[in-house]
RNA sequence: GGAGGGAUGACCGAGCGGCCGAAGGUGAUCGCCUGCUAAGCGAUUGAGGGUUUACAAGACUCUCCGAGGGUUCAAAUCCCUCUCCCUCCGCCA
């Protein structure tokens, strides 16, 4: 949720909302909302005052006294009934208002669109196409069987077998033991929440159509472990001493992937279910940005210690979701596609999201102020999976275990099935 | 699925129409005491808004006792509705 006094007091902050695609009416009719509910708050209030104040006397008041002040309160009362509509109807429409407006773009983040986005850096070689593609490979070597799953649950459905749901443990493994050790808890969280929960994220109403929805409606999946993990403060107070406090939240994350048809259909790219490893913390304001370069580093060390060449770009203001102020994504090179293609985002939401979610941090002075939040991925599984199929392949059909996962796999080289 | 019980401040727990934002306790903080520690004594200790002001201090004020309605001059307290949690039985990974 947006900070309307600084929207409406700091210039910089109002541009970046603009830079997001944010209307310059729409920010004045919100500060105009917001002037129009003070007021009226301030008379409705004052209304109250009185009325408590006679309310109160009436105890104490003589018998004489009392009919005369009843009256005079019921008056107050009447009065009062006919203004607070207003003010509910106002707040009513502030509170539409308020939605509307993304949170702002940091000023280092570049203008533009989808294909504005600027590249930080490109690292390793970029090797030429492999013999088989992802898709293929996978099915070849029996590790992923899409026609099986269309039958049960339809495309977009995969089966992961073999050495391939090893590998994927290995993967979980391997990243949440490095998570953990740069202090980050593990998580398994809830992966059904509801709906106040799918709102207080940031999901809903915008993303409602990516969700399913379970349970005639009670509860709603997470297509990131990020929702629950961002509910895990809900409404409380932090103490400042225990910030940064991060988490790596582990779970099945389910997408209807509604209006991409046609997109990435073969192979397990884009998928309705998948694993993820995802990063999230709860982080002091002053400290956000080196946070967010925390986990990008992270990111880099799991995607470049699985040898995999990349770059790492920032997206442009207009094509971050709402509650982003700054997103860098990781896109791994995929050479059958001659293509860098997106495995990992991470995004600093800054007090956006801890507004909604009322999550605050208590400073030693006893001061209180909304935490950052920031959240980023560091291994969806299905992803990181069909790049070491690509990369790792060789021409006999084997596939090469990446360094790290090794020992997780007791094996260096796997067969097909 | 069946049967009950409950939702009050950081926590426990009273209150069941009127100085109740809320007794008491625990915890926490500060002070006293003490060779140190413990104990003891005293004090302080909820949150979120609004107006004013320098978005300071202070002052005034509103709201909050699960949520939403209602009755009343006045509700934590009375009446409806809903939600959530818990216990027992059944079923079950």
């Amino acid at each position: 949720m947006i900070d309307v006094s600084q929207l409406a007091n700091d210039p910089d902050y109002r541009r970046g909302a603009e830079r997001k695609g944010a209307s310059g009416e729409a920010i004045d009719a919100l500060l105009a909302a917001d002037r129009t509910t003070r007021g009226l708050r301030t008379e409705v209030e004052g209304l109250r005052a009185q009325q408590n104040a006679v309310s109160r006397s009436i105890s104490t008041a003589s018998p004489d006294e009392r009919p005369a002040k009843i009256a005079q309160a019921q008056e107050l009362k009447n009065a009062l009934a006919g203004l607070a509509p207003q003010l509910d109807e106002a707040q009513a429409a502030l509170g539409e208002l308020l939605l509307t407006i993304p949170n702002p773009a940091d000023a280092s983040v570049p203008s533009g669109g989808e294909d504005d986005y600027r590249v930080e850096r490109v690292v390793g070689e970029q090797p030429v196409a492999p013999k088989w593609d992802h898709a293929e490979f996978g099915e070849m070597m029996g590790y992923v069987d899409s026609e099986r799953a269309v039958r049960i649950s339809g495309s977009r459905f995969v089966y992961l077998l073999g050495d391939a749901v090893l590998l994927e443990m290995a993967l979980v493994q391997w990243v949440t033991k490095m998570l953990a050790a740069e202090g980050f808890v593990p998580v398994v969280p809830p992966v059904l929440v509801r709906e106040q929960m799918m709102v207080d994220a940031g999901f809903f109403p915008a993303d409602r159509a990516q969700v399913y929805e379970v349970d005639e409606g009670e509860l709603f999946l997470v297509g990131t472990s990020e929702v629950p993990l961002a509910g895990l403060h809900l409404g409380e107070a932090l103490n400042a001493a225990d910030l940064p406090l991060r988490y790596a939240g582990s779970s099945s994350c389910f997408r209807r992937e509604a209006g991409t048809y046609g997109k990435d259909t073969s192979g397990m790219f884009r998928v309705h279910q998948f694993d993820k490893v995802e990063m999230f913390s709860y982080c002091p304001p002053e400290r956000s940005w080196d946070e967010l370069e925390l986990i990008l580093s992270l990111q880099e060390r799991i995607v470049g210690g699985l040898g995999l060449p990349y770059r790492v770009i920032t997206t442009a203001a207009g094509d971050l979701g709402a509650p982003a102020a700054k997103k860098h994504d990781i896109e791994v090179y995929l050479p059958s596609q001659g293509k860098f293609r997106e495995v990992t985002s991470c995004s600093n939401y800054t007090d956006y999201s801890a507004r909604r979610l009322q999550t605050r941090m208590v400073d030693a002075d006893g001061s209180r102020r909304f935490v950052h939040t920031l959240n980023g991925t560091a291994c969806a599984v299905g992803r990181m999976l069909l790049n070491i199929f690509e990369h790792y392949q060789t021409d006999d059909a084997t596939l090469v275990v990446p360094a790290p996962l090794v020992d997780f796999m007791g094996r260096e080289v796997l067969q097909g099935r």
